[in-house]
DNA sequence: TGCGTTTGCCTAATGGCTTTAGGCAAATTA
DNA sequence: TAATTTGCCTAAAGCCATTAGGCAAACGCA
């Protein structure tokens, strides 16, 4: 029989188109081989297991959202920087929500600082380097701002914020405001 | 043979404890009929089906953390109420990490209406009448705490803030003393 | 108290997903 | 072209979800 050139790295992009169209929860090692014409134990040569699958996709969609952010902030600081930051967070959320679903799976500390998590990171202290924050502050508030981002894109995935006035598009655009307006005056006890 | 006295309530109670000890996703019919001594089978009789049994913890952990939060509120206004909301919510995902996972379910629509979910909503409005709000805007705060609450917690818990100073009781504190003066301060544009 | 009805838990069976072991044929290398 | 490596397959075991049908315990009423 022909063979179907399976590698790792297709099985994970497919896999990720998976999640985007059944739900990161519902990506399994069956359906991928559903998807490649191919039996099951065929994807074991490529993948080690289930969870290294769901792995791969959580790894390819962090370093995917920490490209676009990167192309985002280039050029741009302060509120401007803020808002297309944030903009790439929730727009990838609404593309990729599978995808967006598994870059949230928890890793393993090794796989977490090899992981394209640290240039979120980096990225997030590069916008508040456009506001006079020392730390702790700093840090204060790129955990803040990452729970708000996080927050408001999960609970409006969720329909947490459909079939109700206002526009949820209104909401996150005077979220962002609120942060920026925040930011620029962040309180010292 | 003796019956073993299951029925829905004691069964979801018992969902509960076991999201909590093994996860939210680790609740099977399975391991709830073993934690029982029972066959399988025999829940099917007081449960539709693993759905139907996690949307029944998910209701349970609303009404808690509902039932917390309003005792938390009594008495308090403003920043001390904000505190106190907040406060609810982390202790209650530290307590209960499976039951806090399970009130993120997503609800089918007739369900979310019926649930919990509704006072919190009630509640979060109740705090921001300390402040200075008209609507829009109060809908537009009450979406941002809400994200903020959620995603904060959603991070701890992920492992996003333990091992790296400054403290998360610090971020978190510093976090409620931003969002009061935030809502002291809310920019109209 | 005894009898009929309801109800609770059981056995049995099907089908899906995961994972491992071992085999044959296609691709690669010499 | 022959030898080796590698890729996909068959087979099988184990766990989970779910349904159908059966027997016995509990309940309700005379």
């Amino acid at each position: 029989m022909a063979r179907a050139g399976l590698t790792t790295e297709r099985l994970t992009r497919a896999g990720a188109e998976l999640a985007d169209e059944v739900g990161f929860d519902q990506v399994t090692v069956s359906a991928l081989a559903r998807r490649f014409d191919v039996k099951v134990a065929s994807l074991y040569s490529h993948l080690k297991n289930s969870q290294d699958l769901k792995t791969r996709i959580a790894l390819l969609a962090l370093e995917e959202l920490a490209d676009r952010a990167a192309d985002a902030l280039a050029g741009r600081a302060g509120k401007d920087a803020l808002t297309a930051f944030a903009n790439v967070y929730r727009a990838y959320a609404r593309e990729h929500p599978g995808r967006y679903a598994a870059a949230r799976l928890r890793l393993d500390p090794e796989a977490a600082a090899a992981s394209a998590g640290v240039r979120h990171a980096q990225m997030t202290r590069a916008i508040l380097r456009g506001y006079d924050l020392e730390e702790p502050d700093q840090t204060h508030a790129v955990r803040l701002l990452g729970s708000v981002f996080h927050g408001y894109v999960s609970l409006e995935m969720a329909g947490g914020f459909s079939h109700s006035a206002p526009d949820s598009q209104e909401s996150w655009s005077r979220t962002l405001d609120a942060l920026d307006a925040l930011l620029r005056n962040w309180p010292t006890p």
